[in-house]
DNA sequence: GCCCAGGGTGTTT
DNA sequence: AAACACCATGGG
């Protein structure tokens, strides 16, 4: 299906789509290519707008996030750290999508002292061993069924391990997710502590991109960076917003030039 | 060859 | 609790 959404100013579609809070978009002719949800499709911005092929109004107004008031969200962060100032003048226009639970679990567990390029490798090569032509995102049940060395072949490395025991989790009942939308933000993370491989960092980013819980900071090295760099202060690691604001100051130290 | 990457685990001070 | 070694792998 085609269309085309109206979408608010202050919004970069291919900021957001390629800082890496996920992994299956590319750009390329202008528009983005990519899946999300089981639906492949080409997005595209053009003045004001945001195009489709594939999927419908309703499943990227919600995967992108377009409903949620980001002028808001942008003024409370700032004024609440004006540190901010830069990183939201530049790359403010980053969204946080609403991505597949365990999408992000898996997507995060592989990016543990990784990076991005090789991170979106894996990503695609996992996605094409599960089947479905590489289309949707595989199940619990698909990746527990895979022997540890399918994993490290497809360059999971020593994560492979952490990767199946997560899905098995998944799969036995063991870990469940859908609470985890709605948990007090301490117990949400005490629980995905519980799996083998997630530590603190992980677990921020799977509640932050895999169930909107705003209020998550994920501090990877990038972070500890621009914190030692006075790009931002812990003043705003621990309000309403902190995982926006953090995304924000990723993508800014990540794309500026020294 | 080296250092680094959206880190975590286990062990030693 | 803080410091450290170790973990696979490939990009730069």
């Amino acid at each position: 299906m085609n269309g085309r959404i109206s979408c608010p100013g202050g919004f970069s579609l291919e900021k957001t789509l390629l800082s890496g809070q996920c992994f299956r978009w590319t750009l390329a002719d202008g528009a983005l290519h990519g899946v999300a949800r089981g639906t492949h499709a080409q997005l595209r911005q053009t003045d004001g707008y945001i195009e489709f092929s594939g999927g419908d109004e309703a499943l990227w107004r919600d995967y992108l996030d377009l409903d949620t008031d980001y002028d808001a969200i942008r003024s409370e962060v700032v004024s609440l750290d004006p540190r901010l100032e830069q990183s939201a003048q530049s790359c403010g226009s980053v969204r946080i999508l609403r991505q597949e639970p365990f999408e992000a679990l898996c997507s995060f567990i592989i990016s543990q002292n990784n990076n991005i390029p090789r991170i979106r490798l894996i990503i695609s090569r996992l996605c094409e061993l599960c089947g479905e032509e590489g289309i949707f995102f595989p199940t619990a049940q698909a990746i527990a069924a895979l022997a540890e060395e399918q994993l490290t072949a497809i360059g999971c490395g020593y994560r492979a391990g952490y990767l199946l025991g997560a899905a098995r989790a998944v799969l036995s009942g063991e870990l469940e997710l859908e609470p985890l939308y709605t948990m007090p933000l301490e117990q949400a993370r005490n629980t995905l502590l519980g799996i083998r491989g997630i530590g603190p960092k992980v677990a921020d980013c799977v509640l932050l991109y895999g169930f909107h819980r705003l209020e998550c900071f994920p501090r990877d090295v990038w972070i500890k960076r621009a914190l030692a760099e006075g790009l931002v202060s812990e003043a705003v690691a621990h309000s309403r917003y902190a995982g926006v604001a953090q995304q924000f100051v990723f993508e800014y130290i990540r794309t500026k030039q020294a």
